[in-house]
DNA sequence: CTTGGACCCTATAGCAACTATAGGGTCAAC
DNA sequence: GTTGACCCTATAGTTGCTATAGGGTCCAAG
């Protein structure tokens, strides 16, 4: 039988394009497993590693805290569950997004207008400056 | 002539909606001036301190960050300066707030695709743990 | 006069999600 | 045999606060 493949932690971090720091920060926080160590204490991953990474990283792409990652994460092992709480993170998630979005649009608006008022003067009569006091 | 209003810290969190902690973080940050102490070592403000803080919160609530407005607050106090800076500062700020709406529109974008794929099975089969690992 | 509550003070630690740094060991190539 | 790219641990720093501990002050009601 074929040797599986044997990872370094440099490996996982280039294949994912995550730091090698992030990566022992990820195990300590528990959203990846501790691997096995070769005899120079080095970890040793192996595919399966490389696809939960993989995973936290997709979820963190996306805005998910580490603690949803937590929870995503102990969801889909429990493979014999209802996958709608998966469904409600996700959905609660998007709500949460649209939201930001949201009152990031009020404040664009809102810098679009104060940035509207410059007329270049001097700092003195400066309507943003002013703008900004009200 | 009449005596300055002179306000406690507290009257200060009222007047602006800050938590007096937070107010004297804006302090040792060097966002607001020490202001003079009573015999008993209580912050006495004039109302010049409330307006700063003010300025500061809706610099804050507009998204820019401490050194931003330590920033803005250093060019607002040279009058006899161009205002371009501010202005420069101001429109930075919009492109980077619009820059982030873009990002999370992809993102809420993403997000709605995940969560239509649930059908409501069982976590074995879940759509969305699968887009995740992607 | 004392007691209760609302205020004020400082200093330190905690939060998220990393990143940076110090101080060391390992290994392969030239 | 030494350079440079790796690996290890542990700790401190980042941003913008918030929380907590442990104390002092002040005023009014009982």
């Amino acid at each position: 039988m074929d040797e599986p493949a044997r990872l370094t932690i440099g490996d996982l971090a280039r294949a994912t394009g995550t730091k090698v720091v992030t990566i022992r920060y990820y195990e300590k926080a528990g959203l990846l497993p501790r691997p096995p160590r070769s005899a120079r204490n080095y970890r040793i991953y192996a595919p399966e590693h490389l696809h939960r990474l993989r995973f936290v990283r997709r979820c963190r792409a996306l805005g998910f805290t580490l603690d949803q990652v937590r929870e995503l994460l102990s969801l889909s092992s429990r493979t014999d569950r209802e996958c709608a709480e998966v469904d409600g993170l996700a959905k609660a998630h998007q709500a949460a997004v649209e939201a930001k979005i949201a009152d990031l649009e009020r404040l664009a608006a809102e810098l679009r207008r104060i940035s509207n008022l410059c007329q270049g003067g001097r700092m003195a009569d400066c309507r943003i400056i002013e703008a900004l006091s009200s």
